[in-house]
DNA sequence: AACGCTAATCTAAACGTTTCGATCATGTCA
DNA sequence: TGACATGATCGAAACGTTTAGATTAGCGTT
């Protein structure tokens, strides 16, 4: 900017105030200075224009693993949504780990983000304090967290489990295996708390050794399926409440010798874009991940459009059973179905 | 930093000097500014040390689209390695369009990456041109750019399709469809450059008809296995050159009332995590993704450690061909298969 | 006691912007 | 003609660091 000013015989101020139409310049000015600038093709260094102005146009964006066909669209969404308002997204994947999750966010914090997106991961303790005193506006994704009160976009996952198993249940389960997440994030919670209420509403035991905690993985849904399978008294369907679990659950079915839906139904959270193409085309709770993710970015956006003193908003939003035929009708509902 | 020298009463150069080791100071002083630090709960501002630097310890990465599962694997990858080595990343998706994409990386220089890992878009002279007065390091990935000569890591492309063509060939097939992406980036064209040097090699004539061009999406390998598959003389297979197509492919094989692989033959460049769950499981060519993205990340990283001046290093992995059941031998192999 | 050496600390300039207030020419009005 | 508003331009400080070079204090030598 000192060269350009230089270069058309101005002041850097001048040069300032035309590049951001802050005062008004001669036309004559203008006209050497842009002359100047495309000489020289000057590009205005953003980093020194955030120092002075205390504001980045960037956000960091923190996901437990991008690879998770959820996440994937949902930072896809919102990355599109802050590319239109010119804001750059920074990615961070926590790999489901409390302590890379608190460092990326300090990272963040350093680079001056402007703001934050963040699907949590673990207790909400130091998280809260990281986001205290950075002051800077955060949105809680997918994941809300006791401690901290801010906006989130959450979806209402003990009803899509409900209905889940509920539709389960009308089939003619009883045993319905039930893989999850460790439940210290909320959905995984939540989702667990529709399925218990779900097999509560319909009057049935909760067999505590068909509920199995994995750790997200595709190997967790693996290995739990595995042990759920090989009991003697093995359920008739499976729930898994991750979407890689899910794929996990197959691959032992599979392994084990058996087939879906024939010998075991399935269902899951999350849907995923080829659901409907492939055998079995699994029963799965789609979210509504276009709307999540642009639902995330305007309250940030918001926020950052100055809107900083509203009390926290807290959206939630409906999942959708998108029945196929990975689940099959069993006993006295299959008689009546096949009659 | 100025309130931090305060309360410790020293000069702000002997904060730096401890927090950056960049020289001894003082047991007592240390301890002095150490807790001054924690009082204050001071943070260094990563903004105003990368001006005076002239370095953010940031990278740009940019892919045509993230919901790719391919891209979404390499993402994750080099978010990884950045990630260990201290560097943030920022993210952009240039949805397979020329000017996204220029902007995009405007926008990464304007913010003083550090250097740029680019999936480039189109054709190149722009990117060059943008490129070349920015001087920051660049590695193409997937797709390298006539005139651009850097650093890149891309798939023996051309020898991946050879194989998964003669290996339909050989299975008896005569007329293979084939689906592909615009080829003005170098994978479409080598892909397709192996697809006829295979025909070629079998002695098997071309037939134009069965080489249709879509735009990358779901909805262009729709629209094209379609009108494949509406001629009288159709294919007995079809390859489709990237993953979101052969997800059209197929739902045009399910909705024309055709089964893969009974009636069509299907198999498709890059493999999915579950490629081998649902059935009919596709045959595909594998990309080494975790290979590529650390590749990738390593070219950068060691330009980034200093090493400028070397002359560009192209990579050339190899892609792996996953034999599953989505193609059938015919005629004459059939019988002698069956037999 | 004077000297030089080393280690610790500080002063101040620089990085590339933005912006406040000052300056200056020009035209308007009484 | 003098006072004054207006519009264009500029000078300089500020943002929060890093760092070269200056300064100071402490110590061992001779």
């Amino acid at each position: 900017m000192l060269h350009v000013a230089e270069a058309a015989r101005v002041s850097v101020a001048t040069v300032s105030a035309l590049i951001n139409g802050t005062a008004t310049v001669s036309p004559e000015l203008s006209q050497r200075i842009e002359q100047a600038i495309r000489d020289i093709g000057y590009k205005r260094n953003a980093i020194a224009r955030s120092l002075k102005m205390g504001t980045t146009r960037t956000i960091g964006l923190t996901v437990p693993h991008i690879t998770n066909p959820f996440f994937t669209d949902v930072v896809s969404v919102i990355q599109q949504a802050f590319d239109r308002a010119g804001y750059a997204v920074m990615l961070c994947c926590t790999d489901e780990d409390l302590n890379t999750q608190d460092d990326q966010i300090r990272l963040l914090l350093d680079r001056m983000v402007d703001g934050l997106i963040v699907a949590r991961v673990g207790d909400g303790a130091i998280l809260k304090r990281i986001v205290d005193d950075a002051n800077v506006p955060v949105v809680l994704l997918d994941r809300i967290c006791k401690g901290i009160d801010t906006d989130a976009v959450v979806l209402d996952n003990q009803r899509a489990v409900f209905d889940a198993i509920t539709y389960l249940i009308n089939l003619g389960h009883r045993r319905i295996g039930y893989i999850t997440g460790t439940s210290d994030i909320s959905p995984m919670h939540d989702r667990m708390a529709g399925y218990r209420e779900a097999l509560h509403a319909a009057g049935l035991p909760i067999a505590e050794e068909l509920i199995r905690f994995g750790n997200f993985h595709e190997i967790d849904g693996y290995n739990e399926t595995m042990q759920m399978l090989s009991s003697h008294d093995r359920p008739s369907a499976i729930f898994s409440a991750n979407n890689p679990m899910v794929i996990g659950t197959m691959k032992a079915i599979r392994d084990i010798g058996l087939s879906c839906p024939e010998d075991i139904s399935v269902a899951c959270f999350d849907d995923f874009p080829w659901s409907d193409v492939f055998q079995p085309q699994l029963t799965t709770v789609a979210q509504p991940v276009q709307a999540i993710g642009e639902q995330a970015a305007n309250l940030l956006l918001d926020r950052l459009a100055g809107n900083r003193d509203a009390p926290p908003r807290k959206l939630l939003l409906k999942g959708r059973l998108m029945i196929r035929n990975s689940c099959r009708p069993l006993g006295a509902i299959a008689q009546s179905v096949s009659a």
